[in-house]
DNA sequence: GAGTGGTCTAGACCACCAT
DNA sequence: TGGTGGTCTAGACCACTCA
């Protein structure tokens, strides 16, 4: 009989799927065309639209497409490597990396950064909140949340406006005045928070990797910093030499 | 009239059912607990079953529960911190961290580990495999797969096993030998493969973190390391301090 | 065998983007 | 206004675990 080989434990279509658009992505699309649409493309494997998109996901989640709403999904770019090292210590704003001060504000911490801070700090006590967005390329791929108590900037003046970018960069001069003993820093899966999500140019709930790193002086945590990039369209490098990277 | 405020943008049903679920982890559940099945819980909330599991989908995501088919889903515990900082470079194998050599072959590297290794290397020249497993707690939190080029290890005898676990500790052994420069990381987001899946006990295409480690000597890539990390489970740490981190 | 989560279907409507 | 991806429904069946 002609009938290919029974499978004893049958993958699932959208699995098989996957492979089969990944395949075609490699040799018959370039980066930035435009796919058939989620209707066609599930007619034309002769799957429903729900078992289609389950495919197109995981395939948005390696970084290998790109979707957007009213517009299509197109062959994404290799992902862009942004560099997260901390081979010299050093504080937020200094050195000239590519991040881009918002905002300031005065916030009381979500309970998993108040664990991080002072340990003898008022537990309802808020603390300066500076936000900052990593450009590259003209495109946003981190937003950055940056928690700073009031002791660690005991000098902030209240010539520096009360909120907004100029705060926000009198904050940073002020943390920059201060001896930086060490540093920590964690990598984890997040989902994007609403505000995250929309400086990002995402949904709310996209993938993202949570860069959360502890600054250390005088033997405590003078600042903690939560970062939020984009999952689909970075890769963190650590480390000298730097731009490589593995698509999974 | 009584009605709660109309949302001028009304947020999914989804996004809405993951906030309050999250908080009743936080409330009415300790880790480890049971909660009500899928079917069950949707009807508890008045949402088609495939709404509520999109929700619950976003929390295990970001590592809040733990779903295990024929069995339940359950409140996970905090996500576990695991070193990989490159303080001190240093070879795999050395050192005693928690990685366990499992097996050891010859393979074609896939095309974008071969973009890595040495570039005046055959392209479909197979290289030595080292199949590690990293254990936490009695479980395997990642998954690596170690490319060493022939060039690398030349003393490698034929007295070793032609594969397994002993060839591999004999892979490792002979990489030691040699003077380690430096090494290069990133990490990125991807979806475990069949083979990984099944020695993470996930299902393929789960999220995972792609470890991709350059080692570098004699100014050529003498190795490249590409490791999985269960996402669900794991925090990757860097840096002095440690044992941190923030939930999403 | 009973109960769980995982897969899949065939529809519907909505939010967003371009023209 | 037409076309896109995003959300949602109400079912069905399957693969797995455990008593």
């Amino acid at each position: 009989m002609g009938t290919t080989q029974l499978e004893s434990v049958p993958e699932p279509k959208y699995w098989h799927l996957k492979t089969v658009l990944g395949e075609a992505l490699d040799t018959d699309f370039s980066v930035g065309e435009i796919l058939p649409n989620e209707r066609e493309l599930a007619a034309r494997f002769g799957v429903a639209r729900a078992t289609l998109r389950q495919a197109l996901e995981q395939l948005e989640l390696e970084g290998r497409l790109q979707r957007r709403r009213g517009v299509g999904t197109t062959v994404a770019p290799p992902r862009v490597g942004v560099d997260v090292s901390t081979t010299q210590a050093q504080w937020p704003g200094s050195g000239e990396e590519a991040w881009n001060p918002v905002d300031c504000t005065l916030v009381v911490p979500p309970a998993a950064v108040a664990r991080l801070l002072d340990p003898d700090r008022g537990a309802d006590e808020p603390v300066h909140t500076v936000r900052r967005l990593r450009m590259t390329h003209g495109q946003a791929v981190a937003a950055e949340q940056l928690y700073v108590p009031a002791r660690s900037v005991p000098d902030l003046t209240a010539i520096d406006a009360p909120s907004g970018a100029a705060r926000a960069r009198g904050v940073l001069r002020e943390l920059q005045r201060l001896t930086l003993e060490g540093q920590d820093r964690a990598v984890e899966l997040g989902s994007a928070r609403a505000d995250d999500a929309k400086e990002l140019d995402r949904l709310p709930g996209a993938p993202v990797l949570l860069v959360t790193t502890r600054y250390l002086t005088d033997g405590r945590t003078a600042a903690v910093s939560v970062a939020t990039y984009r999952a689909d369209t970075c890769r963190l490098t650590f480390g000298d030499a730097g731009d490589f990277g593995i698509a999974s």
